[in-house]
DNA sequence: CTGAAAGCGCTTACAG
DNA sequence: CTGAAAGCGCTTACAG
């Protein structure tokens, strides 16, 4: 039977429901002759507690909300997929949204669901919300940001340091002798900090190695997906601008639709153009040639921002919003060296 | 206030918490002048209906779990993608388990687990399941299987015709004019019943074509990954058998690593080998070349198992489960074709 | 159309 | 170590 509650396995017991209640969840010692029996009971009857009665009562759902623009991207199908196993492992469950990255939505799902009130806490990949959307917004619910953050927001947020990856991803490209770099994936500020980052060490780089940088080569994308890669790619190509000898993707999916579009075309890559994206998702590992790239640490931002958002949870203080860094380093594939295996 | 309960709305409106909840759920008529007071009160104190005591009450929870091998293989972030887009239509929440194709995680997270209790239903998309350990359980929720059947279990099933869609393939490769063709990601029965099909089907297509078969041309793959189909193809052109001039590989995944494999040897796709996925992820419509695959139809797959599931959920009547079948169809792309764009 | 009240299944001070 | 009882926030017959 699964339709047995406490109150049966007591009767069955011949115990109180409160001494059923010390066994099953483990408080309070409770005499071995009486949990014995208690057991038994459990077991006959096939009792299983009730989570929505003990969260109704215990103010805890045991249950977070993970947003995500959209899950089949497979940036946000691994950072998926290291949330869930880090927050089961941590006791909660995770219920994922998409936004489909649109702002309203996102909204909506963040700030108004009365859904919301179900979650212990928030895990929100933004896309579009601004520091404006949120003022209005007194969270009753700790909220953690991933990746992309929102300026001047009242939320933890837990990310690399993309300054510094984009640099160091330029700096390579000097240092095995490209000099016309190019860059595929940047954003207007409002809808996309992290992409303003990345160009912004693209071009610290250029000062700090005393080169050029051409603004033609700088092309923006307004998603990051392979088909914005490969138009981005064609637009470069085509333009009348320099052509370059190596492009710099913000993300892997653009370097995907880049690279298409180049070998369509007879370009070898290395030999005449060299490749780098960004997040290190498994894909790229097995295009031809392989990708270099940029690996965030993707375990490492699940953990932290679960710690982070349990400790919320756990002291209901939601002062003091930190930055969390997550370390990155650089992968060299066979997209900017010849030597392939 | 974030804390307000329908009491506090009810004292403010000056009515009974009854009348609240009739406005706050739409139910019942309410008069236009009190349903007005309601309104503002709700509006004023901020008012969120508690979901968990609503669920409590009803004994439904709105909840569903969905659970899948590995969240960030495409195919299956997909399939989550489409199917939390059709819960969320029919006004449930998905939450996501994943078994990492472990069957004792899987039998756990289904069968044992407690947490269970909590969900009104369950999509299942197998991977290592069997009738027996199925047989033991008295599921108290409807099941619904997605893809992988198990045999003999007594829940609803959706997929495509996975034997006619490996019979179209393989047929089609013979009209292309290719004669010696390779399969890669057979598996064992008891693992693996969608491979069984798909070799069954490549199989009658055979003979149906009166074409030899050599078994030496069956490659078997434990999981359907990137690397294995790399690990296949390789074993394919090193171990001593005939060369194939086409591989038609279980999904996509394994025809990406295939692929790899292909081209660092030298070897022209389609020219000297033809190449043929299964699933149409995103992925292998940027590949160079492009891959021919078989789309299911995966909207309406999600479409198919969410409304049979809620049917049972709201009949509450297990008996007489079906198989649901979803259309699909082959997409012919550059890896069986010369012509590119 | 609206109120007062029971009860969903649990947890947990409060006594003993 | 265990019991009797209140209450988490809602829904919903039952009256009126």
């Amino acid at each position: 039977m699964s339709g047995s509650r406490l109150r049966d396995v007591a009767a069955r017991a011949g115990v109180s429901i409160r001494t059923v209640s010390n066994v099953v969840n483990g408080y309070a010692p409770v005499a071995a002759t009486t949990r014995e029996r208690v057991e038994r009971a459990v077991q006959e009857l096939d009792y299983r507690p009730n989570v929505l009665a003990r969260s109704l009562k215990r103010g805890r759902s045991g249950m977070l909300a993970l947003v995500v623009p959209e899950l089949d991207v497979p940036y946000f199908s691994e950072l998926a997929r290291a949330i869930i196993t880090q927050a089961r492992l941590n006791g909660y469950t995770v219920v994922i949204d998409q936004t489909d990255g649109d702002a309203g939505r996102e909204r909506e799902l963040i700030l108004r669901s009365s859904r919301a009130a179900v979650f212990d806490g928030v895990l929100l990949s933004p896309v579009a919300l601004s520091a404006a959307d949120i003022s209005e917004h007194n969270p009753s619910v700790p909220i953690v940001l991933l990746g992309e953050r929102i300026a001047a927001s009242p939320f933890d947020h837990v990310a690399i340091d993309n300054v510094s990856a984009a640099r160091e991803v330029t700096e390579y490209l000097f240092s095995i002798g490209r000099r016309r770099l190019a860059a595929i994936g940047d954003q207007p500020y409002e809808t996309g900090e992290t992409a303003q980052l990345r160009t912004q060490g693209f071009r610290e780089a250029h000062i700090s190695a005393a080169r050029e940088l051409d603004e033609r080569l700088i092309v923006g994308c307004p998603h990051f997906h392979r088909s914005e890669g490969a138009r981005a790619m064609s637009a470069l190509l085509d333009g009348g601008g320099p052509t370059p000898d190596a492009v710099f993707c913000y993300n892997d999916l653009l370097a995907v639709g880049a690279l298409r579009v180049m070998l369509s075309r007879g370009i070898r890559v290395p030999e005449d153009i060299a490749l780098v994206g960004f997040d290190d998702i498994e894909e790229v590992r097995f295009t031809t040639p392989s990708l270099t790239t940029i690996a965030p640490d993707k375990t490492r931002l699940a953990e932290l921002a679960l710690q982070r958002l349990i400790l919320r949870i756990n002291t209901q203080d939601f002062s003091g919003p930190e930055e969390l860094f997550v370390s990155h380093r650089l992968i060299v594939r066979e997209s900017t060296t010849h030597g392939r295996q």
